[in-house]
DNA sequence: CTTCTTGATCAATTTTTCTTATCGCTTACG
DNA sequence: CGTAAGCGATAAGAAAAATTGATCAAGAAG
């Protein structure tokens, strides 16, 4: 049976030593003498072997020089593990994984992160990018601790945080008869030429669902597809926040009815809580997009 | 203000981890259940976050999963000083210093040390030989933790234990007169070609000071002084134990008048104790000697 | 639906830790 | 030489902490 060292009276031998006496010692800990004498007499017996020498004041056994550096280190390693986790518990330090839709990650994220990183300086962030599913399979896997996506169907294992609303609307160049036009009935693309994208799925059970049936082409990569716009080879429906602003000759029209709408939020485990990091980052994008 | 980690709940946290619940990890700490789940919850609440997750039955938070390992690290660090010091206390391990007088170092410790060994394997000694003088610097110095040997003058910082006594006799060739006598009178010495040497100092403040008078040599060197011995040059006193039993030609004989004796003990340092080992070092000299 | 198990909670109690007051001893100083 | 100051030990009581026993609510198992 081996005896548990409690940390505080190894620190109150040190203070002995190191101040050389045990007022000082006492003064230096906040606690009165005696309140030393007992505590490391309690120690010395647990241990079975004196740490001071009887009679003489504050002068170590010894033992207790034996003692001395071992007690030290012991608490210097203690001292640093509570340093670390009050430096996870407070942000100071950490690091977590996050997922989002390539729109979100692209558009959103940059600014974010930046002000993020001037805010936490001390945690690391890993972002990555992929469609919907992909964010809900990793976050669903515990491969990362949040996901910013928008959800398409419920989870009992997912816990989801709407932040914002996404309007869909037609993309397409800026030669196109819509091109100058405030909003879009869906209606009006039947006659289109109609790109499909990853996007496209918005549309299911709505109004316009119908559209579905009317695709020329169907493409996933985001590239391909602006370069097929900008072509004009044809028009396309993209949620405003994946309309890619740089291209200057595309053009982005609300669709006017149906009003469909993606929310985007924070997704997570269910039933799991955060890291402090990741808590940090939650808190931190859900205020930044109110 | 970095806060104080008892080792205990550290402790119980790991138990209910390895266990997989409050219940078990109670069992095998032989405490109640409610006192884990205080005990860990004011851990919790000093570390400002939670390491369970709640609701769900010890299930670890992310920060609970970064915890653990490096509970276990300090644990692990603290029972490690724990046993070492258990064992120094024990005398399963330690070292000592010590110094003894040669007729001590070579007739007395080998057998000693052999004992000591196999009572004790885990101590490892040191053990250095000079004369008196030597050896009481040696233990004042703090150089050694114990001296064996006689001590000559008293001094305050000094402890001395006798242990045994050693009586002085004259040590001669087979073929000298003295050789087969059973006891020698001082004065029988007064025509003898004497050889003074380290341990005639005994005869100071004795009956037969004044043979320190006729001395025709001096020699401190023990393989110089047997060596003239055999060679027939001369007679000289030594205390028992400094007689060389190994030469099959000299003889020793006690001195009948004065009876003159060393007193053979431990020294140490006064008002200092002695490190486990030291004392198992000690404690085991004095009871072989009794 | 019932039963069993799990963890949380609360009051009571035991244990530990700390303080106040005091003692005996040593040291420094006039 | 004697006095005053400083030191650590000690005892008794107070405060704080840990632990228990009993009980509760919730989820899992049958």
């Amino acid at each position: 049976m081996l005896p548990e060292l409690k940390i505080t009276p190894l620190r109150y031998v040190l203070a002995v030593v190191d101040q050389g006496g045990f007022h000082a010692a006492a003064r230096q800990m906040h606690r009165t003498q005696p309140a030393l004498s007992m505590a490391i007499r309690e120690l010395e017996s647990r241990l079975g072997e004196a740490l001071f020498e009887r009679g003489s004041q504050a002068t170590l056994t010894p033992f207790g020089r034996y003692c001395v550096p071992r007690f030290r280190e012991l608490i210097t390693q203690h001292d640093r593990l509570s340093r670390e986790l009050t430096a996870q518990v407070e942000r100071q330090a950490g690091h977590l994984d996050m997922a989002a839709v390539p729109s979100v990650a692209s558009r959103l994220m940059p600014g974010l992160l930046a002000d993020f990183v001037v805010r936490y300086p001390g945690i690391r962030v890993s972002l990555h990018d992929g469609n919907a599913d992909f964010v809900r399979e990793q976050v669903l896997a515990g491969e990362v601790d949040l996901g910013l996506t928008s959800l398409w169907e419920g989870n009992a294992a997912l816990g989801f945080t709407p932040l914002m609303r996404d309007g869909l609307g037609v993309v397409c160049r800026d030669d196109h008869p819509l091109a100058g036009r405030e909003e879009v009935h869906w209606e009006e693309l039947m006659g289109e030429s109609l790109i499909g994208n990853g996007t496209s799925r918005m549309l299911q059970d709505t109004d316009a669902a119908a559209l579905r049936e009317h695709y020329a082409f169907y493409i996933s990569n985001m590239i391909s597809l602006t370069a097929m716009l900008v072509a004009g080879l044809g028009v396309t429906t993209l949620p405003r926040l994946a309309f890619p602003e740089e291209y200057e000759r595309l053009r982005f029209i609300p669709l006017s009815e149906p009003r469909v709408e993606r929310e985007i939020g924070l997704l997570q485990l269910a039933g799991r809580s955060l890291s402090p990091g990741a808590r940090a980052m939650a808190d931190f994008v859900a205020r930044a997009l109110e």
